[in-house]
DNA sequence: AGACCATATATCGGGACCCGATATATGGTC
DNA sequence: GACCATATATCGGGTCCCGATATATGGTCT
């Protein structure tokens, strides 16, 4: 089936825009999902221990802001590649139920 | 979060139409999936026995067809309003990445 | 007849993954 | 001093997927 979790879909959905750490990366997918979305610490750094050594995502550069180390991740372009593809196996699946045709790119 | 896992959308999904029986529910998901979606029995009557707890199927009937017993599964009110909720929630999600219609509001 | 496959049910155990709890550390607010 | 947001990481419990296994019938193929 080749599935992907929510959580991962959220983390790489994430990244998109730009790299972010790990406490960045929970405050985005909250943003980005209206609140639905709560990563607990434990599953976003499990995730992206998965997902480093799967090769969609990559450590980026490590920071350190005001004492507290920053360690930002980026995404690949095999993770761009992946999220898209879940997206576009998302909303077949919704339509299955909806029993609508989005229409995409418009 | 409240998420519904994929295996329990589809077999949702499949018995939208009408009642089915176990194996009817597999052939029913790998259709309205296009072929994507193959439900293991394990996963399947796993899956049935939480749905049944949770009242969003019921058990319909009992058939005996060529010696085969068939124990037929319904929907009920609640899991189609469940199942509606989840195909909303998926399409949400797959516009975070798709960049269409943000997902406004709170 | 024997082998094999589709149909149809059910259970068990391994594994994947989520997530709350816990730990450690800094700096700002009350 | 207490508390909270930020920021990292790990551990253990629990949920759920899924292949393997078991049982049973009837059709097809050789």
């Amino acid at each position: 089936m080749t599935k992907m979790t929510e959580a991962t879909y959220f983390i790489l959905a994430a990244l998109l825009d730009a790299p972010l750490h790990g406490y960045g990366i929970i405050k985005r997918a909250g943003e980005q999902s209206a609140g639905r979305v709560k990563l607990a610490v434990g599953t976003l750094y499990g995730a992206l221990d998965r997902l480093t050594e799967a090769g969609l995502v990559v450590l980026d550069r490590e920071e350190v802001v005001d004492g507290r180390p920053r360690r930002y991740y980026r995404i690949t372009d095999d993770g761009v590649t992946a999220v898209r593809e879940e997206a576009v196996r998302l909303q077949q699946a919704a339509r299955v139920v909806t029993g609508q045709i989005a229409v995409v790119g418009a």
